[in-house]
RNA sequence: GGAGGGAUGGCCGAGUGGACGAUGGCGGUGGUCUUGAAAACCACUGAGGCGGUAACGUCUCCGGGGGUUCGAAUCCCUCUCCCUCCGCCA
């Protein structure tokens, strides 16, 4: 959510800012906004003029003694109560009305955000590695992985339907071997602390995370329970510390969380539906961050660096693009992609979003803390970011370390995490 | 699933219709004393909205929502969560 003092103070400036955006409606919102703003205000001091007088006679009928008086002011103090009542509907509607608006409104992007209306105008900001030379021509992971006996897409399928594989025996061990290794890189060397969250949150962490209202369409729910499944683990993570009131010096948090991930893709019905790339259900390591507004940028920049040692470490090529304001998403104001190379079927990988949503999220999360210890309590910028997710870093390594015959090299910081194992070959070689 | 008991400020805990935004203790901050520290003593110490340059004023908040009342932390309804016991279960 954006500061409504901010929006009140300088409309014309958070306007022209929302228009570099891809989000048509934004910016009438703001109209709609200052109207409902200016209105809950009036009806606001109104209301409390009268409570004020409510409260200043309350007192004195019960001190008093003459009961004609008394019964006088009981009375009036009846009729007041009417007109209170009156009001207080009123403000309670303009303000459901204005939190309604408010919650549409995405963030505003960072001045450092390259402009322009959609993902053409993303830059590619730095390139690691050398795409790797064939001397035969690279196979796409989705006849790699059945050849190997290591993904089977049409049990998938039979058992969910599409968007759905199996993963089996060294391909299931490839998965979790994945999933274990970056824990543990992101503990050791980068200094977070691991978190297992809930998979499934009540619907207040979603709009607390700025899923909701926007991308209700694009999760599962349970409706008997009121459960939602997260569709990453960005929304327990930035609920975490909701509604409270963080010490400055324990910023800034860093936390590190495996979940699986459950999305249901309307959005991009019949896209990617080939391979792995894009599923129903998919396991990501995520990364996060609570830091002071001071130092939010400086941890963006460092939680790209944090994603690409773990490209860096499985000797993948990759590289860092900057999203232009019309890619942005809804609540980053500031957001960049890691993609990895996929030789087999010849494209970068979105592998990583990495965004700062500053003081967004923490708005709707009520996540404070106090800068010095009886200071005014601040809200907290907050930061995501994959680290990585897992299916389309395996696609660049079955793809990137495939031999010819068909085997696939085990990058060898996994080898660890898999027995020591370093070759996966075709299930009669 | 059944039966009971709870939810009050950073923490503990008092408060059952009116001077209570809340006694007291702990913790924290500042001060007195001291060469310094401790102890002791004194003071301060929740969040937010609105108005105001400010001092300050005012309103709201005692788990959430609703109700009764001139007036609710206190009474009623409802929801959520926690605890104890029983049953069931990976």
């Amino acid at each position: 959510m954006l500061d409504i003092a901010l929006i009140r103070e300088k409309p014309e400036w958070v306007k022209e800012r929302l228009e570099t955006l891809n989000d048509p409606g934004a910016v009438e919102r703001i109209d709609t906004i200052l109207e409902l703003d200016a209105r809950r205000r009036a009806v606001l001091k109104e209301l409390e003029t009268l409570r004020a007088e409510r409260n200043r006679v309350s007192k004195q009928i019960g001190r008093m003694k003459d009961q004609a008086e008394r019964q006088a002011r009981i009375s009036e103090m009846r009729e007041l109560g009417k007109r209170i009542d009156g009001l207080e509907e009123q403000l309670k509607s303009v303000e459901a009305e204005l939190q309604e608006q408010m919650l549409w409104v995405p963030n505003l992007p960072h001045e450092s955000v390259p402009i322009g209306p959609d993902e053409s105008y993303n830059v590619v900001r730095e390139t690691h590695g050398k795409p790797k030379e064939f001397d035969f021509e690279p196979r796409p992971h989705w006849e790699l992985g059945p050849a190997l006996g290591i993904i089977d897409f049409e049990r998938g399928v039979k058992l969910s339907g599409t968007r759905f594989y199996v993963l089996m025996e060294d391909g299931a061990r490839l998965h979790r071997a994945m999933i274990s290794w970056m824990l543990d890189y992101h503990v050791r060397h980068h200094g977070y602390t691991e978190v297992l969250p809930p998979f499934m949150v009540r619907q207040a962490m979603m709009f607390g995370s700025a899923q909701f209202p926007k991308f209700r369409e694009n999760v599962y729910y349970d409706a008997e329970e009121d459960f939602y499944f997260i569709p990453t683990a960005e929304v327990p993570l930035t609920n975490l510390h909701r509604d409270e009131i963080l010490d400055g010096g324990q910023l800034p948090l860093k936390y590190v969380a495996y979940s699986p991930c459950f999305r249901r893709e309307k959005m991009s019905a019949g896209r990617d539906v080939r391979g792995i790339k894009r599923g129903h259900q998919f396991a990501k390591v995520e990364m996060y961050r609570f830091t002071t507004p001071e130092t939010s940028y400086q941890a963006l920049e460092e939680m790209v660096r944090d994603a690409g040692d773990i490209c860096d470490a499985l000797g993948i090529p990759w590289r860092v693009v900057e999203m232009a304001t019309g890619d942005l998403g809804f609540a980053a104001a500031k957001k960049y992609d890691i993609e990895m190379w996929a030789p087999g079927c010849g494209e970068w990988l979105e592998v990583s979003s990495i965004s700062n949503t500053e003081a967004f999220q923490a708005r709707r999360a009520n996540i404070r803390y106090r800068p010095e210890p009886g200071a005014k309590p601040r809200f907290v910028h907050t930061l995501n970011g994959s680290g990585l997710a897992i299916p389309r870093p395996m696609i660049a390594i079955l793809e990137n370390y495939q031999q010819p015959d068909g085997s696939v090299v085990i990058p060898e910081v996994l080898r660890p995490y898999m027995g020591g194992q370093e070759v996966i070959r075709p299930k009669d070689a």
